[in-house]
DNA sequence: TCATCAAGTTAGCGTCTCTAACATATGTTA
DNA sequence: TAACATATGTTAGAGACGCTAACTTGATGA
């Protein structure tokens, strides 16, 4: 039987997320495994999830997974650092045209975080609704801490003070707060009627208003 | 053999929970099913609840559960509804002793959201945190309905509105949002310490504040 | 007393996670 | 270039779980 396996073109590897791996049988079976565990963690739900269940879309036996993630978790904290890379992207991308000190940049970042949850609801609640005992990754965490950090440094600026003072600290807490709350709301079916009747950039704006005066 | 079976006291059955069924051979398997279910969906945290598992405590066979609940998702339906009634007479309780119209009773509604996402972190995240494709039931969709409405009256009489203005529920949206994202960065371990540093109740008073002026 | 039916049990199917043992491709090195 | 070491895959199977079918038990009321 001569070779008739797929190829993913094996030189296509700009993936940073990506530990250096590539291309021997499958092509690069590792990312294909985070994106059909992305794909179905949206699809089905974080919780319906299965590993075979991505074996299947994936092509290859229920056990191949394990020479890639030491089990079911660790493919699903994969899929989440995956999902934080691109979010970090688009909340740089969205930055970069405001100009620094200005509010508006907080309440960009926020429309990021909300939009983050509605795009990909299945990936935000994985990072933050529930699967805690299960999902307890220090580069999870360093992710977290690290958004914080931007959106404190932009607070700090609006308010004109020199850093990460406690007024600083806690309102960045309040408004994160807020944006948290108000993805999980949003977000989720039978939650979100309450806040349709508002427009988002409005509430946004209102509630950075009120927290930095 | 003589019957050996452990007896929960027949005639204890003063829990409004119960529906009706009471003391066959087990005793009220279903509020014993309902109490299991809540204390390893606390200790295991809800993704790693298993029917076996409650079994094993309640001491009946695997299949006992399916002359009570439909399924799994039933079981912990239940327990999220038991906790809900469990919430609702403690704000009630709350706010018995605060004079009408006073701010502190939005406070208070607040503490006791935030209360029950500390003390009872899995049944929050079950009612909240990502299961909501698999649990869809329209009594949980009742009392969230019920407990808003219980805001936005208070948030009304604060306001010194009418009724439901759009702008009550426009800041209680806001409020909500906020208590809401407080509750689960706080009762996440990962992300509380982001918080702790600030005394709660300060917290509270500051946004109500905030919002309601 | 006995028929009825709710509430429990046993047995078993299909699925899932994960492991052990084996097979094969790849790149390195003698 | 042949042989080796290693990374990557497969098959087979153990053990847990969700749920159902069929059977058993025991409380209740005619």
């Amino acid at each position: 039987m001569t070779s008739t396996k797929k190829i993913h073109s094996p030189g296509s590897n700009t993936d940073r997320q990506s530990v250096g791996k590539r291309a021997y049988h499958h092509g690069d079976l590792r990312s294909a495994l985070i994106e059909a565990t992305r794909q179905l963690v949206e699809e089905k739900g974080p919780d319906s999830f299965s590993v075979s269940e991505a074996c299947r879309r994936a092509g290859v036996s229920t056990a191949a997974p394990y020479k890639h993630f030491k089990d079911k978790t660790e493919m699903l904290v994969a899929a989440v650092l995956e999902g934080m890379g691109r979010h970090q992207n688009k909340v740089r991308a969205a930055l970069e045209g405001i100009p620094e000190g200005s509010p508006e940049r907080i309440t960009a970042i926020g429309i990021e975080y909300i939009a983050f949850a509605l795009n990909e609801p299945g990936i935000f609640r994985l990072k933050f609704g529930g699967f805690t005992d299960r999902i307890a990754d220090p580069r999870l965490e360093e992710g977290g801490q690290q958004s914080f950090g931007i959106l404190l440094t932009e607070v700090a600026k609006c308010l004109g003070e020199p850093g990460s003072t406690e007024e600083v600290r806690r309102r960045g807490f309040l408004l994160w707060s807020f944006v948290h709350g108000l993805s999980f709301i949003l977000h989720e079916k039978g939650l979100a009627e309450k806040g349709s009747e508002f427009d988002l950039h409005d509430l946004l704006e209102d509630v950075s208003e009120r927290m930095l005066s």
